[in-house]
DNA sequence: ATGAGATCAAGAATTATTCTAAATAAGGAA
DNA sequence: TTCCTTATTTAGAATAATTCTTGATCTCAT
């Protein structure tokens, strides 16, 4: 008999644990192949071309699960729409201000990006999110826009 | 003739330049007065006990206008509401995981917060918004909540 | 005083996200 | 297998923050 078509795995990564559903699968897929930092709504598009019958709510919830299970990171580096990334190494993003791509930005090795802060006595930090904007490499090197 | 009523300050700060209008003043002074990192709404309430016929939209406007000059900073600690701060220093945000209270913490005289980053090489950085969350000296001297 | 342009108010519209309820799928036990 | 329990998916309604639209009002310079 073949299992392949139904056979789960379960993961364990991070801080939680969870099924490696379809549809998870699907999402987690789109995410690792094309790096750039979609919305819910872009992945929603991506996944129905490959699992035509899934649903934007499945999108939400997979993409949910997997953030809460730390194998993928909410990115808000503007007001709109939270973004999906699945790189996993401690890193800021950077915002394009001229063409709107997101850029990941590593951490240095062994750099400590809370050390220019001056927290507050006591403090323990979680969790930390950078974002930046600016001009990337490409359009900083580019003429200024006419428009 | 008494010209106090009626009197507008023009104000050139940072990037912009606007008209001190009565509702900008009065927003304005919500946010120094109650320096807790409101949300629009929460601005909202405070600026109509001051003055009962500000709207909601007028309120959006003015905290815009004055992002926009400079004068006031948009804070993105968590993905819910936009929440507004007058301090004008170089700083980051931290977000008690259990009080829910948003601290500002400084930058650190002479330091560089994009130094711990491996910037692409001929990037410009423009702005940076550095969100924590974790357990504030407070709450974290606590013992852990039961519940 | 007057006219042009900025600002304000009220509510409608938009949009990202969450919630709800019912249907389906999966894993374990008999 | 077959039945049972639980997790997941789906579709659409509901929510909530924010933006947009329109007409009224205010300001400033003339």
């Amino acid at each position: 008999m073949n299992h392949e078509d139904h056979q789960e795995e379960t993961l364990h990564v991070g801080s939680g644990e969870f099924r490696m559903t379809k549809q998870r699968r699907v999402v987690y897929d789109v995410l690792l192949d094309q790096r750039d930092h979609p919305t819910a709504q872009e992945v929603y598009s991506r996944a129905k071309r490959r699992m035509p019958g899934i649903s934007l709510a499945t999108v939400y919830n997979c993409l949910d699960t997997m953030a809460q299970a730390g194998v993928v990171k909410q990115v808000n580096v503007a007001r709109d729409a939270t973004r999906f990334c699945p790189n996993l190494r401690p890193h800021a993003h950077f915002l394009c201000a001229r063409c709107g791509e997101v850029l990941d930005v590593d951490l240095k090795p062994a750099a400590d990006a809370t050390l220019a802060w001056a927290m507050p006595d006591g403090a323990s930090v979680e969790h930390l999110e950078v974002a930046m904007r600016g001009l990337c490499p490409t359009c900083a090197s580019q003429p200024a826009q006419l428009v």
